[in-house]
DNA sequence: TTTCTGACTCGAA
DNA sequence: CTTCGAGCCAGAA
């Protein structure tokens, strides 16, 4: 199909549906993989609207790894309860041992599918 | 149509 | 240490 067809937001929420279990990974990466460094806040606003989706938005975190959208999931810690569900480390809303956890679609995924 | 607002990021002051 | 501006795209008013 077109990728003309494809709009920003559901190549975002096609890359997050891929984040493999107990990774994480941050929505400039995202971006970048898609080709708009950029728009890493794009990719926030795309993640919100993922949340009625099959995405794991939980599983996106900023470049920090900071839980900046723990705000938009119902509770004031459900984000990090998921998280810490896969066995991710988070203390003071960011992510322990970020550089293990942390999975890069740029380089673990393929644009061929 | 324009304008504003965001789960961001980087660089500069 | 903190604060600000710029850049990006999509959707609502």
């Amino acid at each position: 199909m077109k990728p003309e067809t494809l709009t920003f937001f559901e190549k975002v929420y096609e890359v997050a549906r891929q984040i493999p279990y107990g990774k994480v990974t941050s929505y400039g990466a995202i971006a970048k993989y898609l080709g708009t460094a950029k728009s890493a806040r794009i990719v926030g606003y795309a993640m919100k609207g993922s949340l009625d989706k099959d995405v794991p938005a939980h599983r996106v975190v900023n470049k920090k790894g900071l839980l900046t959208g723990k705000h938009h999931f119902e509770g004031t810690n459900l984000m990090q309860q998921l998280l810490e569900n896969e066995g991710i480390e988070v203390v003071e809303n960011q992510i322990q041992n970020l550089e293990i956890v942390f999975w890069d679609p740029a380089e673990e995924l393929n644009k061929d599918s």
